[in-house]
DNA sequence: TTATCATTGCGTTATTATGACACAATGATA
DNA sequence: TATCATTGTGTCATAATAACGCAATGATAA
């Protein structure tokens, strides 16, 4: 199908195939040279940016939808996605990016179920930059990874969804663990310190941090150090798998 | 407008004036007898109960449609909801139980927005219980308190909506005060304790939950104490109203 | 009038969690 | 072989928490 036969079909008969109303927007958080990243996509001809979002299919968990566009735009399976927060300003509408949109492929439409006021539920994710392939939608032109500490102009609400996601992060971090996706198979616990830090924007004390990890039982330090560093040379550890799902459903309950 | 006109106008053109696909369920807590209760509506014909429910005008934020719903099944103003959840299993979709209603009525349709799926999310409320008055809507016979530890059989997923709202509120009880909508005006320490006791299902030390409450400065000591009782006779407290409304947003966080 | 008794208000103590910091060990580099 | 940034482990003061003691209260019963 062409591009503008697929964009058209999804305007006039979207609505067939997905609930109306309601969408989902992933947060999708990586770690990177101790940066924390979120995957943002550049809406095509606005120029402006937006969360990787879509549609939930009419027989379709909405669990499953917040997958299936993780994995569309990152290529990543069976990665842990939590709903935080549900976004419903009547102003949520669509209809003027839309139809700038399609004004720009050359498409005309006066209905649409595209541009009716949509609620969107939002999830986060935290995934292994290394691992993700960036892939836009057909709305996109663009699909890259961000800085957090350097947002460009986002649509609609977004940025202040990227903002509750980010308190939500700094919340959950309290009473789960984080890393697992984030982090190489083993790691030191500098490294592991790092993402902690940069994901609450603060500075820890390396050794009650140490304390207060290894205290929740959910890593093992392996025999084995890290190679090739001009100073004294850091374990690796990696995560008890066991005790971290454990811990990612129960909680633990520290404070940092 | 006749029952029956309004109910098929609700069918056949609600969707006209509602969102699609999308509904609210409120969680509608009260205290009494040193009990908790939530409010329920029993479906008519069905017999089984439901959740207090609704869904959200073309032009409504959410929460406001929360709060319409609460005011129209309780008739009251200005409580605090909150959102906790959503709930979107493909086979939430009340087509059956609709199709038996509209029978029931001796309403013939086969199609309607009210069949299709619904996603829904949940609001949580605390409510003065002696200032509710409960009352049904269009499509349930009864509305009424029931104990939470004698819940009758509900339709769909209510139940487990239902749990994972008192799993939320048992959690929020250690980061936000819990008592303002629930108690009367002025209280004792016992009675206060007994709610917090009630929620999370458990004894606590009368001692530690007076220093950790009054810890947090959200209440106030009356120079009046309780009369008719046969035993020493315990002051009255109200709240300290900036100082719960301060608390509520910012959090307090403390362990019981 | 006085003793009884459940309950309240205010306290103490032991244990644990947390924040701040000291110091020796490591191992590549100079 | 000395240097140096960094790591691993430990200590200490303070705060938070759990567990419990005891005198005061005030209606009720003797």
């Amino acid at each position: 199908m062409s591009f503008k036969k697929e964009i058209k079909e999804h305007y006039q008969k979207g609505h067939e195939k997905y609930l109306r109303n309601i969408s989902v927007d992933c947060i999708i958080f990586g770690f990177h040279e101790n940066e924390l990243k979120v995957l943002l996509l550049q809406a095509k001809y606005a120029g402006l940016w937006a969360l990787p979002g879509g549609f939930i299919l009419k027989d379709e968990h909405m669990d499953e939808a917040a997958k299936r566009i993780l994995k569309e735009r990152t290529g990543l399976n069976d990665i842990f996605l939590q709903q935080f927060h549900v976004f419903s300003h009547p102003d949520r509408s669509t209809k003027k990016i839309n139809k700038q949109f399609l004004k720009n492929v050359d498409i005309i439409l006066e209905e649409s179920w595209m541009f009716e006021r949509f609620i969107t539920v939002g999830y986060t994710a935290l995934v292994d930059f290394t691992k993700v392939q960036p892939v836009a939608d057909t709305f996109s032109s663009a699909c890259e990874w961000s800085n957090i500490h350097n947002i460009p102009e986002m649509i609609l609400d977004h940025q202040a969804i990227l903002e509750k996601a980010l308190l939500n992060l700094r919340v959950q971090l309290n009473y789960h663990p984080v890393g697992y996706n984030l982090l190489p198979e083993k790691f030191t616990m500098p490294e592991l310190q790092k993402l902690y830090e940069t994901i609450l924007d603060r500075i820890l004390d390396r050794r009650n941090f140490q304390r207060k990890i290894m205290g929740t039982g959910i890593l093992k330090r392996l025999n084995e150090t890290k190679k090739g560093v001009a100073y004294k040379a850091p374990f690796y550890y990696k995560f008890d798998l066991r005790k971290y799902q454990k811990a990612l459903s129960s909680g633990m309950g520290f404070e940092l």
